[in-house]
DNA sequence: CGGAGGCTTGAGCCCTTTCAATGTCTGTGG
DNA sequence: CCACAGACATTGAAAGGGCTCAAGCCTCCG
């Protein structure tokens, strides 16, 4: 993997826990097959029997589990530096898929690789337990979202957290970015209807919340639009915790 | 901690990863707080400055989170032998609740003493992380469900989920348990109101698919059940993954 | 015996969905 | 440069699943 691209993990790592230059030294040094990616196009093909995980080095991905009825529910947002498919370590899943939003590019290990070097460098296997932990966090915001708030707060907690991770990966100015995805996903993602993912999102947009160009946000009012969401960012950050290197 | 109370914990951490005797005696040596708890008693109370984990011993517990608008979204259940408050290790998460559902008893340790153990027993750490995976695969399974289930299958999910869970901990019978909480709170488990919850578990019971005495559900017919459900036991098991020991 | 928490049931409303059609944008090929 | 296709966005009307409100009931327990 070419050190630009491992930079961004690197930085994602960094910033959830202590990792030393040999711990470093020893992720880049792994085979990882650095793929190229559509919009749209699957992330985890599992054409060979081994399971992979792969990092998101740049676009934005998402990861849904499909029903049986058809349809699908977005369970997660990936911007670059993410881990994708760490589940795929413990467990293979046959219901998720994980699908670039918009193009770009992964680097892609096989997880007995990966395992391997987990169980050499524990602050590394730290580093990875604590992105499962804050990955488990947000999920449980995202259920207490779509259980408990109402379209208008879904859709609003939705753009704050996104406004929030694309900053903490500086990829977004102060309340300015541009929000990768159709309707139709921003529905799957917050359990609504594309219909009414549009209705919202111009009622927002009346309300003097937001500002919308193409897809462009742009928060108008970030006070009002945490209220409406009932959002506060404590979930996506993990202090760093002391291991033994 | 007595060497009865930690069986439960042994088991579910010996089915989640290699886990080897000094491993185990190292776990059982921490200096654990025995707690019991009433029904509704809250468990990670924090009076003192220090965060803590706690192993739940006997009955059954939940975690919610509490909305600004006083309502609350149930996140996850808990049997006997799961960790409780494992995010604390990472996170405070100061509008979460986790309450006992039943009186029960449970097995308390200061997190900086929990994470000096981990760094120097990765395969704890490991089989630890193993468990937030399982959990943030539960949470992205309700997830899912709560968004793009309806009433009926978010209730039967829930029950078919809980009846192989207790399976598991070998605490229910193959189709007969005694559900644990009231329906108000399996309507904030499931995102719906205590009203529509009882006129579900009604309907589910006159098709034929559950018997209810009290909170003693009889599946009668597992198959329609899981077919309403869409549920696939699979994201609740995680399989063993080798560690250097 | 009284109170509290939990369960049950009914009626009406509302948020969201469904269905269906139209509009807009972008890229492509003639 | 225009015609066309396809994906995405927008809008309206009507239906429905679940909610709210409200009352009554049961059961346990002090």
């Amino acid at each position: 993997m070419s050190d630009r691209s491992i930079e961004k993990l690197w930085h994602s790592l960094a910033a959830s826990g202590k990792i030393s230059a040999e711990d470093r030294d020893a992720l880049i040094e792994l085979p990882f097959a650095s793929r190229a990616l559509e919009a749209g196009a699957p992330v985890d093909r599992a054409e060979d029997d081994l399971r992979h995980c792969s990092i998101l080095i740049s676009g934005f991905a998402y990861c849904g589990k499909l029903l049986r009825d058809g349809s699908r529910q977005i369970v997660s947002l990936h911007v670059p530096g993410d881990f994708l498919g760490l589940g795929n370590i413990f467990q293979p899943a046959n219901d998720r898929e994980t699908r670039m939003m918009t193009p770009g590019s992964v680097a892609v290990i096989a997880a007995p690789t990966l395992k391997s070097l987990l169980s050499v460098r524990p602050s590394i296997q730290n580093a990875l337990w604590r992105q499962t932990a804050v990955e488990a966090a947000i999920f449980s915001e995202w259920l207490a979202g779509v259980g408990r708030r109402d379209a208008q707060g879904r859709i609003a907690h939705l753009l704050c957290e996104f406004a929030v991770r694309l900053r903490a990966a500086g990829l977004a100015g102060q309340d300015r970015f541009d929000l990768p995805m159709t309707q139709a996903q921003l529905a799957d993602a917050t359990g609504l209807t594309a219909v009414h993912v549009n209705r919202v999102l111009h009622s927002l947009k009346q309300s003097g919340l937001v500002a919308l160009e193409k897809r462009t946000i742009t928060i108008k009012d970030w006070e009002r639009l945490v209220a409406m969401a009932d959002f506060d960012p404590g979930y996506l950050q993990s202090e760093p915790m002391t291991v033994r290197t």
